[in-house]
DNA sequence: TCTGGGGTCCTAGGACCC
DNA sequence: TCTGGGGTCCTAGGACCC
């Protein structure tokens, strides 16, 4: 089995000290990122905020009851993806394999770069310093033979830790880590393990080394992976491919929850905007529209439809969005409404099939009608029998 | 004043076609 | 008359990640 040199390269608290950059008055001073309206969570937050038990995803309010002196600062995105781009730019000078994982934190095959060096710790122990001096951030960086063994590496030891993880040693050193840290075993299965008594990595490897049907029942195909991902036979390939999305989509939290289709339907219309919007700006079209609602109980309902043109035109987006919130959502009261465009593709990938209609009608109006029209036959599609079903009665 | 918004991937059931 | 499966697409829901 070869063996790569994987690296997982993770910005401590980024959001945080992208901030301090900006302010160098809140260092060390505990400070969230989120906003505080109607369903605020933290974003990120800084250490000395974590001490007083503020945690990202945590209700601002309740982080402003753990902490009176809380620093709350809005989320600055803009800023915070050109400091990102200094990062990858930064890694990418050192290596070309690189794997832009989400904006603070990348995979970096290092395999080559390390190869005929004696001392591997002062290389990345110097990569950290250099990152320091020219953008100011701070990373924590994993360093194993696959993906997931250098990402559970980089976690080990925050801030400005740097992990290495031999293939030989690493059932021996996860093992005593709580179920909870594996990455991939989140909130849900977590506690359903630990009610099984699955309190450890350690537990859970030794129950997939007996092919315990239970555990298999729990976590099922992933319970397929688990050895190879603990014993560092998992996938060590990068994807060295630029963001390709899939789907592109927004949704808000009303200021209040409301079964008013008016007020609604002004939110969707903005939603429908912006999703149009970003997917002309990343050249995509898509196949599907999908809406999605949550209700007060913070239910999550959503419909779907498959379109048969591929579009990101607003006004198509909007009348679909409509008509399915219409025939689904009307009357309910909602906390928050979104929409997304999914299975989206690449306006030079598709073929184009044109038909009559397309041929004879060239204006927008006509192809959004006909889309509107396909979409009604669609929708009333459920409700009608077909030939064969009527046959078998 | 309870619990965001951006995504990806997996699963499962039903429709539909052969 | 009685009773097939396999394969694919579509849709809904859910878990997970940052």
């Amino acid at each position: 089995m070869s063996t790569k040199v994987i690296c997982h390269i993770d910005l401590n608290a980024f959001f945080v000290r992208c901030e301090e950059l900006k302010n160098p008055l809140i260092e060390g001073k505990p400070v969230a990122i989120g906003h505080e309206g109607r369903g605020g969570i933290v974003s990120t937050c800084s250490y000395k905020a974590r001490e007083f038990g503020v945690k990202s995803g945590m209700p601002m309010f309740k982080a402003k009851q753990l902490c009176q002196s809380l620093i709350i600062l809005p989320v600055d995105f803009k800023y915070y993806q050109k400091k990102s781009h200094e990062f990858f730019n930064y890694v990418k000078r050192t290596t070309k394999l690189v794997e832009i994982a989400s904006v603070d934190e990348c995979y970096a095959d290092f395999t080559n770069v390390i190869k005929n060096n004696k001392n591997p710790h002062k290389f990345f122990e110097d990569f950290q310093k250099q990152l320091f001096k020219e953008t100011k951030l701070k990373c924590s960086i994993g360093i194993a033979p696959t993906k997931f063994l250098a990402k559970m590496a980089s976690d080990m030891k925050k801030p400005m830790g740097i992990t290495i993880i031999h293939r030989k040693d690493a059932v021996n050193i996860l093992s005593p880590l709580p179920i909870g840290d594996f990455f991939g075993i989140g909130k849900k299965t977590a506690p359903r393990l630990i009610n099984a008594g699955i309190n450890t990595i350690g537990d859970l490897y030794s129950l997939v080394k007996k092919d315990d049907e239970n555990a298999k029942m729990m976590l099922g195909k992933f319970f397929y992976i688990i050895s190879d991902l603990i014993e560092g036979k998992s996938n060590d390939q990068l994807d060295l491919e630029p963001w390709d999305p899939k789907s592109i989509g927004n949704s808000t939290t009303l200021i209040e929850d409301t079964d008013d289709f008016r007020d609604i339907k002004e939110t969707i219309s903005n939603l429908c905007k912006e999703v149009s919007e970003r997917c002309i700006k990343e050249n995509k079209l898509g196949n599907t529209l999908q809406i999605v609602i949550k209700t007060p109980d913070f239910k999550i309902k959503n419909k779907s439809i498959k379109l048969d043109k591929p579009t990101n035109d607003y006004k198509v987006i909007f009348d679909i969005s409509c008509k399915l919130y219409e025939k689904y959502f009307l009357g309910i009261t909602v906390r928050l409404v979104g929409v997304t465009l999914q299975n989206l593709i690449d306006p030079k990938d598709l073929v184009i099939q044109m038909t009559f209609f397309d041929y004879e009608e060239h204006e927008e109006q006509s192809q959004t009608k006909l889309l509107i029209e396909e979409l009604n036959r669609k929708l009333d599609k459920p409700l009608l029998m077909r030939a064969s079903e009527i046959k078998k009665k």
